[in-house]
DNA sequence: CCAATAGTTTATCGTTTGATAAACTAACGA
DNA sequence: TCGTTAGTTTATCAAACGATAAACTATTGG
């Protein structure tokens, strides 16, 4: 018997290089805390990762300090800014770019983990999901309540503010998105399989409605 | 100095009917585990209820059975059987059945308790979220497709079944009801402040939207 | 080949937490 | 008035859990 090293099974004291010890936390915890929860124990994160309870705490200082730098992973790092850019593109009709936007957005940003974490960070109160709302409706909802003003003939934000309801029209759309995916894998209940179809219905549903309640609403130029 | 027994400050070991303590003690139940969630400890439940902690044991054999018994109170007790009536009641338009259950749906069972400990069973993988929108898909949903088709002049339900597109079409309108006080209770965000007017752009966005879909998808008569 | 560095584990501490047992006492009936 | 019933508290257990200290060992440079 020489090496026993890369045995299956004994593959146990694998030594890492700081930093890709420490993603690889990051990553088990995100996939960790989202099927438990931040009250799930260190110790089954841990053994999931095949290492130590302790050796969490050499590159955390707190299970907190874990819990933010999930945050920070998960809800900083996913937004990608060309999708200001496809949303505010005129070149194109309003509802392909809504279509196109949806669609990039449940795919990138609307997964399992994404979904579940962002509710339990909700439920536990932390400002992250404001500060996440607060991005989206600089980036997303206002961009689109623009939009849709343009599309309806009505004037431009700078002359007439947006109103709050028309915010909440914008944000109906991001509800039939999101809770879609609450329902998927929150609730775990059967949904549309058709995602693509989904979203089309969602995009005129919401956009021929809103279009008409802004005409009314805001008045045509 | 007499009796102060109704002295404030010293009104602690007040002894109650059996039925009247398990009630006091299931409705703090739901109160504080709307705010901390199910890992809240029964310690700190006890003491907000003015109780000692074994004392709860007494009244449920584990914190499950409590946690249990709060989702009867929360989720079966709160569906008023008027409501469906309501939906199906012809003689009036229905924007205005739509928009009077949201009223009364938001009114008396979209409450910050409800909300939250909805949402903190779904993430823990309680069935109740699935037994729960089983009652709603029966009872609201597939009764709003019946009337959207008639109301689009569209067969009905009987001759052409409703399809997974459509259900989804009702769950839009539910999704961004909900999804206003997920954000007013959960991430405690600003949201608009007039709930009546909200609710009718709601409904009129997404009526507009589904009469014009299911026109298209199922066909006129 | 050896010694130092540093990644990882073993052992353990102090609290927290759900749950139980036994003591205490307010209320009611004879 | 007194004794029994039963609602409530005090005391405590055992396991769970975040966190720390010290021992162990894989790797690297000389």
């Amino acid at each position: 018997m020489t090496e026993n090293k890369s045995q299956p099974g004994n593959d146990r004291r694998q030594r890492l290089a700081p930093t890709e010890r420490k993603q690889r936390i990051v990553e088990g915890a995100i996939q960790f805390f989202a099927e438990a929860g931040f009250s799930g124990q260190t110790r089954e994160l841990a053994h999931r990762l095949g290492i130590t309870q302790p050796l969490l705490y050499r590159y955390f200082p707190t299970k907190q300090d874990l819990i933010e730098q999930v945050y920070e992973e998960l809800f900083v790092g996913r937004w990608q800014p060309e999708w200001g850019a496809l949303i505010t593109d005129r070149s194109r009709p309003l509802r392909d770019r809504l279509i196109d936007f949806y669609r990039a957005y449940a795919n990138d940003a609307l997964t399992y983990e994404w979904i579940r974490i962002y509710m339990f960070a909700g439920l536990a109160g932390e400002d992250i999901n404001r500060r996440y709302i607060d991005l989206l409706e600089e980036r997303l909802l206002t961009p689109v309540c623009a939009e849709v003003r343009a599309e309806a003939g009505a004037p431009a934000p700078a002359d007439v503010p947006i109103g709050s309801l028309e915010l909440e029209a914008a944000w109906h759309l991001h509800a039939a998105v999101f809770y879609y995916f609450v329902r998927k894998y929150i609730y775990q209940t059967k949904v549309e399989p058709d995602l693509e179809a989904f979203i089309i219905d969602a995009v005129d549903r919401t956009l021929d409605g809103a279009l008409a309640i802004t005409r009314r609403m805001v008045g045509r130029e």
